[in-house]
DNA sequence: TTTAGTCAACGAATAAATTAGTAGATCTCT
DNA sequence: AGAGATCTACTAATTTATTCGTTGACTAAA
């Protein structure tokens, strides 16, 4: 299992598309990112990044076909682990607490997500100190 | 109050740095990044860092005497803030649940802190539905 | 079977970020 | 005052990331 790289930013971009369907091509990922760009991107720049990607092992290739289709190459908690882990270094030196506290800092949960919060921290401390 | 603009991994270093110690130099800055790092940057490597940092806002200079010192635009939280609210909206669609969850879920913590976040979960949570 | 459309590969232009050399000013020590 | 050290500004090389045009292969339709 070597690690993958860190995706930059672009490629994140289309790892989120992917993550919503997949297998996908690269016209309907152009299409997705299009929807939230201006200007929009060229079809052969969004191919270039899934070259790229599939160089770098983020993506999944399958030519089978003509038209390629493309998956991501770990689950998108992978990458999310990966991401978060790597800001938890860069900006808290490594402390979770300080990060969940920074990330619950300014925002509004309902309670239902409070609880589940809390649900997932009983079950961790369970028989710690 | 005009935003900072998001900083780069190596300004992020600096601002670490000056977070740590500041107002600070150039020179001081340039020790510190170096005792964490193969091969060091070349002092003129950080002061160009500190110019570009200066242009965009991220640090005050203080030119008062010949050896220039250095310190943050914005308090740390500012910019934790900001990166953590970049990361939310990146990578979670802006839920501040699914992220904290995603940070805990590979954590060990103290009971302390997770009494700490219980805590403000609670106060945030009152008289919520 | 020409024509119009779609596709992937390739190459390359541009932009952003990182790195450091050189020069000229100023300071310190003798 | 002169030598050596240190500092900032300027310039530029390098690397990494983003962007897209062109080309040649394949496909479907006229």
């Amino acid at each position: 299992m070597p690690d993958l790289p860190k995706p930059t930013e672009s490629e994140l971009a289309i790892l989120r598309a992917l993550w919503r369907k997949h297998p996908a091509t690269v016209r309907e990922v152009m299409e997705t990112l299009n929807e939230e760009r201006d200007p929009p991107l060229a079809y052969t720049t969004v191919l270039k990044f899934f070259q790229i990607m599939t160089d770098k092992g983020l993506v999944i290739r399958d030519d089978a076909d003509r038209t390629h289709s493309y998956s991501p190459a770990v689950p998108p908690d992978t990458t999310k682990k990966q991401m978060v882990g790597d800001l938890l270094d860069r900006l808290f030196q490594g402390s979770v607490s300080e990060l969940v506290l920074q990330a619950l800092g300014n925002s509004k949960l309902s309670k239902a997500e409070a609880a589940e919060i809390k649900k997932l921290l009983d079950q961790q401390t369970r028989g710690k100190s």
